[in-house]
DNA sequence: GCTATTGTTAACCATATGGCTAACAATGCA
DNA sequence: TGCATTGTTAGCCATATGGTTAACAATAGC
């Protein structure tokens, strides 16, 4: 990839943490508070190798810790990567929220125009053939 | 998968757009309005081709609207998805620190028994071995 | 010491990502 | 008409996901 300045392979795998409902079943459990790899994970209906695996996708995303405690292992949340994701969708939503606010001021100069030189400009608020 | 209760596959989705950085950067861009193919995806180094499965992945997961407009393909964003993406993460963050109000509570509860019994339960505030 | 419990790794399979080149489709335009 | 532009699909490849069964490792407890 030759654009390396936007690369932030954190962001990647925090998103993509959440992009099962098993990892978020577990982030959700785990949201109660620290407790062993059976508890966070039981009832999901699939085999434990497959549990295995998403936490392994969940703990190299830096979203939990775990604590080997014997012969269990205690799972731990952390929360920092998910403010992360949790940022950057919200820094989008201000921009969009600006970005409405202008076109908000885009459609009124426009009403302004019209009523001032009534010409065929219909063109103005057509929203394009919708697919 | 047994458990069909908290299957969400658009908030999968919604996820997994956000989870690479050439994706999130068309989203970014397409923050600042409508605009087409050429305009949000170039300069990211990346073939043609590989930019459409971009935006494939973004249009399934309802993320973007894609209007063609004769040669070209005018995009527009969605937001909806991203919303729930946001308010999914919100809500866990509510659980997260009403979480840590309880626990803030339960250490504050600990302390006052501590100051009426004086015990050696040097234990309660210990955050466990940090891995 | 033996056995049950907890959880992982190994090996396999199917599908999805993420990239490429080559070719195509549809316009816009000279 | 012919050519350049815009963007996709087809085919190929490598790697990551997401699942399985079988086997192992480590501990708890009888």
């Amino acid at each position: 990839m030759a654009n390396n300045a936007v690369l932030d392979p954190v962001l990647d795998r925090s998103f993509a943490a959440c992009s099962h409902p098993i990892r978020r079943g577990i982030l959700e459990r785990l949201g109660e508070g620290e407790m062993t790899v059976g508890e966070a994970t039981g009832g999901f209906g699939v085999s434990k190798p497959a549990i295995s695996k998403h936490l392994k996708v969940l703990e190299e995303a830096g979203t939990i810790v775990r604590v080997i405690d014997g012969r269990t292992h205690r799972l731990r949340l952390r929360t920092d990567p998910l403010d992360d994701a949790y940022a950057w969708i919200g820094k989008q939503r201000e921009l969009w929220e600006r970005k409405f606010d202008t076109v908000e001021e885009y459609l009124r100069e426009q009403r302004d125009r019209r009523g001032q030189q009534q010409k065929t400009d219909t063109t103005a608020d057509r929203p394009d053939k919708e697919a």
